[in-house]
Order: C-alpha cells, then sequence, then structure tokens
DNA sequence: CCAGACGTTGTT
DNA sequence: GTCTGG
DNA sequence: CCAGACGTTGTT
DNA sequence: GTCTGG
C-alpha cells in the first residue's frame, strides 16, 4: 500500500515532468502522512489546461456527513475502484496524479516493523495514481481531498509488503487525466490497463530508520540508509 | 418501508 | 484492543 | 502508514 | 448519493 511518501524534487524539475506552465511552490517533504495536504495535478476541462493544487490526504465522498472518513480512505483498491460507492464517482472524471519521488513501505518481522524507502533507480520523481473530491459541509464549508491507488507488488515489493501504489508511466498521464468515463465508457479498460504494477527492475529499496515512524519527524534524516 | 453502511490494511 | 488524528 | 489516546467532574 | 439488510 501506500502510508507515507516524500516529494523533495525541485519545483522546476516537476514542472518540467508534468508539463505545467508554472512551477509549483513546494517546500521539500520528507515524511508526508495521511490528513496531511498534498499536491496533486489535475486537468481541468473547460481550460483543456494542467493545474496544481494542494488537497487533503484521504478522500472524503461528496456524500459523508462529516470529513472524519477521510483517515480511512487514504489508499483505493484498483481492482474495485470503479465499484466502490465511496470512489466510482471520482473514477469517472475526477481522476489526479500526485507527485512522489519515493514512498515507504514497513516490512514486518519477528522483531518488529522495519521501513524501507522505495524510490526510482535513477532517483527521478514519479506519478502515483490517484482520485480527488470535493465535499461541502453543513455550514457552507468546502474541502477537497484525495486518495492513492493501489495494485499488487511486483518482484522488488513482494519480500516487504503485497500491496504497491500505482506508478504511472509519463506516457500515459493524458489519458489518466482527461478520459471522460461518462462520454466514453468504452474507455474504461484502457484506465484499468494503466494500472499494474510499476517494472521491478526500474525500483530500488533500502532500510531507514524507525525515525520516519512518527509523522512529527519531517526532516532528510527520514531517508537516510540504515546503518547496521 | 427505513436504517445503516459506504474502506484498506493486516491478523486470526 | 481499537479508534482518531497527523 | 504510525502514534497516541482511551474519561468525568469540577475548578482555574 | 446509492445500495444492502432488516
Amino acid at each position: 500500500m501506500c502510508g507515507r511518501f516524500t516529494l523533495f524534487s525541485s519545483p522546476e524539475r516537476l514542472a518540467e515532468l508534468f508539463d505545467l506552465a508554472e512551477p509549483p511552490q513546494l517546500a521539500p517533504r520528507y515524511n508526508i502522512a495521511p490528513t496531511q495536504p498534498v499536491a496533486i495535478v489535475r486537468a481541468d476541462a473547460r481550460t483543456q489546461t494542467r493545474e496544481w493544487a494542494l488537497v487533503q490526504w484521504g478522500l472524503v465522498p461528496s456524500w459523508a456527513k462529516d470529513p472524519s472518513m477521510g483517515s480511512r480512505l487514504i489508499n483505493a483498491r484498483a481492482e474495485t475502484v470503479a465499484e466502490k460507492p465511496s470512489f466510482r464517482a471520482a473514477f469517472k472524471r475526477r481522476r489526479c496524479l500526485i507527485p512522489a519521488d519515493g514512498f515507504y513501505e514497513w516490512q514486518r518481522t519477528s522483531k518488529g516493523k522495519q521501513p524501507y524507502f522505495v524510490h526510482l533507480r535513477d532517483g527521478s520523481p514519479f506519478a502515483m495514481a490517484g482520485l480527488w473530491e470535493f465535499w461541502t459541509g453543513p455550514d457552507g464549508s468546502a474541502l477537497e481531498s484525495c486518495t492513492i491507488l493501489t495494485t499488487e507488488a511486483n518482484e522488488l515489493m513482494a519480500p516487504l509488503h503485497n500491496r504497491m501504489p500505482v506508478i504511472v508511466a509519463p506516457e500515459d498521464y493524458q489519458n489518466w487525466l482527461t478520459i471522460d468515463l461518462d462520454r466514453e465508457r468504452e474507455r474504461a479498460s484502457l484506465l484499468h490497463h494503466l494500472l499494474r504494477p510499476f517494472p521491478a527492475e526500474a525500483m530500488e529499496a533500502y532500510p531507514v530508520s524507525t525515525y520516519v515512524n512518527s509523522p512529527r519527524n519531517e526532516g532528510a534524516d527520514c531517508i537516510a540508509p540504515l546503518v547496521c
């Protein structure tokens, strides 16, 4: 699954990867946790352009009575996302990309839980597949939120965990962001095809200190290789 | 009909 | 043990 | 994901 | 909002 990740790549590099006119205003983050604000890239159907947004991690369905439901909807299974009541509306036309340059997974061992930092071999930032949603409170307050899609683990991840976030290849960004399943239902299979495990050969993982365990620890020490 | 759930993970 | 909050 | 709380009354 | 269970 994906319960923590990082985003410390330069705004210029992110603007280039996501083909955005303006670099996003983002400070480096090494321990992004559920309920915190996360940067997303989404398409504006009106203007046919991409935009950045900061939304809360943990999807709050539009029909939720209060926002507390979000803390339990930080991930959505790719296999069932099109059918689940909490996600299906967003899957049709509110998909997004969630920029990251790595994520954490905790391996369960006889000695407890060992965190690992997982990243691309070449160190590039990448995009996780996400959904976003909007919610309006009884008092008119507005909230935007998101969730990260998961799929089965690839060969690299399998020893650590049975699930991993969906990583979208750059050539698939446009389809993921812009297909409208209300108007083009036949393209659902194309979208589902994108939600496959990323190639293990392009990824790498190494153990890190349990310093990362607490969401209060936000420094670069989170990704320091564990010295035994 | 109304009430209550709506999710993922992991563990047993 | 289980739920909520970050 | 992990960390931290988990309760009521009354008083400041 | 929509579906399932009583």
